[in-house]
RNA sequence: UGUCCCAUGGUGUAAAGGUAGCACAAGAGAUUUUGGUUCUCUCGGUUCAGGUUCGAAUCCUGGUGGGACAACCA
C-alpha cells in the first residue's frame, strides 16, 4: 500500500492581535519577559457572557505566557457597589475554571496611595480644587467639536488647593460642593483631557472601607494607577476606553510611576439578547425575568442555571476570537458549543414531552420487561441502564401522523417503526376522542422477534422513536426556554418603541413530561440528553418529589426545519 | 464643523508583499436503533477610487461606511 504523505500538522494557531503585541514585547524583553494581566470588574452587577470573554482572555493570556492574572474589583463608587456582587463575581470566575490564587485585590486597597498621587499632582500644579457644580462643569466642558471654558478655580494657588483637598477629605464640605480636577487642557480635542474630575465628595459608606472616606477617586484616576501598582504588563480593556488612554498615560507620567500597556478590544455582542448591565438590571427589577440567574439571561449565573458548562463557554470565548472591529456573534455558535460538549458528556434518557398513548394489542397484559439501553453512544464507558417496557406506553404526539407525507419516517397507520432499545411495532388502528377528534389511543402490534439484540431486530425500518412505559413513568416539570428577544438586535429600535417591545412572549413555556424511571436519580445541575429532543438540566427548584428540568438547548432538528420551509 | 478607532463570505476570525483559509450558519449526500452524532461535498468574501510594486486583503493617498468620546458612572 502506498503511504500517503501526511501534511505537516499545523498545531500552532494563529495569534490574535493581543498575543502578537505580547509576543513582540516578549521579544523586546519589555518587562523582563513578564506577562501579568488582570480582570477588573466593578462589583455593581452580575457578570455576563461578555465578561466571560474578558475573563477567558485575561486568564488565558496569563496561562499561555506563564504569567499571572489578578482579580481586582474596581470599587471606587460606594453608591452602586455591594458585597453581593463581589461574591457572585468570584463564584462566576471560579466556576469558569480560573484561579487568581493569592492575588485578589480591590481598588479600595489603594485609596491611601491614590490620595498621595493626587497630592503629587496638586504639588506639581497639575490638579486643582474646583468649586463649580456638576451642572456648571458640564456646561463649561464644551462639545466634541467646540472647546470648553476654563474654571475660575483653575488659578488657585498650590497651597490653597492642598488645604482645600485635605479639608475635602476631612469632611468639611457637603457632597457635590467641590471636586478635585486634573489641570490639563480645556481645549483638547479629546474630551477626556478637558480637566477631568478626579476626586468627588461622597458621604457614603463603602462596602469595604466603611466610613473611612468621604472623598472617592473617579474610575479614571484609579484604574490606570491600580494597574501600575499591581505591575500589570498588559492592561486589556474594551474599546470605549481607547480615548481614555491618553489620560491614563498623562497620570502615570505626571505621577512618575510604572506604565502598563493598555490594549483595547471589541466587546462581545450576541444576537437575540442584550448585554448592557443597565438593561439586564431593568429586566430583573421589572420582573421580565425571574432574577439574575434566570436561565434566559446572558449572565454567567443564568447560563450556569440553564445548563451550560464552563468548558462550553471557554470554548465559545476561544472560537469567537478577539479583534477591534464591532461584532455580533450568532447565538447559534453558543448553542453549537454547548451541544458539542453535552453530546460527549451527557447520558441519554427517554422523555416524552407531549404524550399520546400507544397500546400493543398483542403484548401480554401484565408483562413488564426490563430492557437495556446505552447511556451514551459517544462514550461506551458510561455503560447501560434498564428501562421498563410494557403493553401501554407513551410516544410523542408529533411522532404519529394519520395521513403522513412521503418523507415522514415515523408512525402512521400500517407503518412500522422501531422503539428505541425495544421492539419494532406496526400501527393497526387509532381511537379518537369523539368530541375533540383528537387521537386518544394508537393501537399497534409488536414483533416479538425484533427485540434489540435479536437477529431480526436488524431489519431496516425508517424511524426510531423514544417512548416511556405508562405505569413506570415519572412526571417532571419541564421549562422550555427560548431566546429572550424576538429581534436579532433588540437595540435596533423603531420609533416610539423600546428594546422591551421585542421581548419574546414565548421565551418560557412550562409543561409536564413523562420520563423513564431512571431519572429518579437525577440531582440538581445534572445534565441529560432527552433522546431525540434536546439537552436538559435539573434546575435548583427540583426536589425528588417534584423534578424540574430546564431545556438547555434542543437537538438539531432537520425534520422540523424541512417542514418549516414548506 | 473636532479627536480617536475600525472595515475580509450571511456571522465571526486567519493570511506579517507571493495559492484568500478555518469555524458557525445554509444546501446536498453517506452512515446511523436519536431526522442527533460522525463523514464527504457544495454555496459564498477582501468597502470604493487611485498610487507604489514583477506581484497588494496586506504598504501609501483620498473617498465611503460603521463605532467611541460631551456622569461628580465604570
Amino acid at each position: 500500500m502506498e503511504e500517503k504523505k501526511i501534511p505537516e500538522e499545523k498545531t500552532e494557531r494563529s495569534l490574535n492581535f493581543i498575543e502578537e503585541i505580547i509576543e513582540e514585547d516578549l521579544r523586546n524583553n519589555v518587562n523582563e519577559g513578564r506577562v501579568h494581566t488582570r480582570f477588573p470588574p466593578e462589583p455593581n452587577g452580575y457578570l455576563h457572557i461578555g465578561h466571560a470573554k474578558s475573563i477567558c482572555l485575561n486568564f488565558g493570556l496569563g496561562k499561555k505566557y506563564n504569567g499571572k492574572t489578578n482579580l481586582r474589583f474596581d470599587d471606587t463608587n460606594p453608591v452602586k457597589e455591594d458585597v453581593e456582587y463581589v461574591d457572585s463575581i468570584m463564584e462566576d470566575v471560579r466556576w469558569l475554571g480560573f484561579d487568581w490564587e493569592d492575588r485578589l485585590f480591590y481598588a479600595s486597597d489603594y485609596f491611601e496611595q491614590l490620595y498621595e498621587y493626587a497630592i503629587i499632582l496638586i504639588r506639581k500644579g497639575k490638579a486643582y480644587v474646583c468649586d463649580m457644580s456638576a451642572e456648571e462643569i458640564s456646561e463649561t466642558r464644551g462639545t466634541p467639536s467646540r472647546p470648553g471654558k476654563e474654571s475660575q478655580s483653575r488659578t488657585r494657588s498650590e497651597e490653597e488647593n492642598f488645604d482645600l483637598f485635605n479639608r475635602m477629605r476631612a469632611g468639611e464640605f457637603p457632597d457635590g460642593s467641590r471636586v478635585l480636577r486634573a489641570k490639563i487642557d480645556m481645549a483638547s480635542p479629546n474630551m477626556q483631557m478637558r480637566d477631568p474630575v478626579i476626586y468627588r465628595i461622597l458621604h457614603a459608606t463603602h462596602h469595604r472601607t466603611g466610613d473611612k472616606w468621604c472623598i472617592y477617586p473617579m474610575y479614571d484616576f484609579a484604574h490606570g494607577q491600580s494597574d501600575s501598582i499591581e505591575r500589570i504588563t498588559h492592561s486589556i480593556c474594551t474599546l470605549e476606553f481607547e480615548v481614555h488612554r491618553p489620560l491614563y498615560d498623562w497620570f502615570i507620567r505626571e505621577i512618575g510611576i510604572y506604565a502598563p500597556r493598555q490594549i483595547e478590544f471589541a466587546r462581545l455582542n450576541v444576537t437575540y439578547t442584550v448585554m448592557s448591565k443597565r438593561k439586564l438590571l431593568e429586566l430583573v427589577q421589572e420582573g421580565y425575568v425571574n432574577g439574575w440567574d434566570d436561565p434566559r439571561m446572558p449572565t454567567i449565573c443564568g447560563l450556569r442555571r440553564r445548563g451550560f458548562t464552563p468548558g462550553s463557554i471557554r470554548n465559545f470565548a476561544d472560537t469567537i476570537g478577539v479583534a477591534k472591529r464591532d461584532n455580533v456573534i450568532d447565538v447559534n455558535l453558543l448553542e453549537f458549543c454547548i451541544r458539542e460538549d453535552l453530546n460527549k458528556k451527557s447520558n441519554r434518557i427517554m422523555a416524552v414531552l407531549n404524550p399520546v398513548k400507544v397500546i400493543l394489542d398483542n403484548y401480554p397484559d401484565d408483562q413488564i420487561e426490563e430492557l437495556e439501553s446505552v447511556n451514551n453512544p459517544e462514550d461506551e464507558s458510561k455503560g447501560k441502564r434498564k428501562v421498563p417496557f410494557s403493553k401501554t406506553i407513551f410516544i410523542e404526539r408529533d411522532d404519529f401522523m394519520e395521513d403522513p407525507p412521503n418523507k415522514f419516517f415515523r408512525l402512521a397507520p400500517g407503518r412500522e417503526v422501531r422503539l428505541k432499545a425495544a421492539y419494532i411495532i406496526r400501527c393497526e388502528s387509532v381511537v379518537k376522542d369523539p368530541k375533540t377528534d383528537e387521537i386518544a389511543e394508537i393501537h399497534c402490534t409488536y414483533d416479538p422477534q425484533t427485540k434489540s439484540g435479536m437477529p431480526d431486530s436488524n431489519r431496516k425500518v425508517k424511524g426510531t422513536l423514544h417512548w416511556v412505559s405508562e405505569k413506570q413513568a415519572v412526571t417532571a416539570e419541564i421549562r422550555l426556554y427560548d431566546r429572550l428577544f424576538t429581534k436579532e438586535n433588540p437595540e435596533d429600535i423603531e420609533e416610539g418603541k423600546t428594546y422591551k417591545d421585542y421581548l419574546n412572549p414565548d421565551s418560557l413555556k412550562v409543561i409536564t413530561a413523562m420520563i423513564e424511571p431512571s431519572v429518579k436519580n437525577a440531582r440538581i445541575s445534572d445534565k441529560y440528553q432527552f433522546e431525540r429532543i434536546g439537552y436538559f438540566c435539573v434546575d435548583k427548584d427540583s426536589t425528588p418529589q417534584n423534578l424540574v428540568f430546564n431545556r438547555v438547548v434542543p437537538l438539531k432538528d432537520s425534520w422540523s426545519k424541512a417542514e418549516k420551509v414548506k
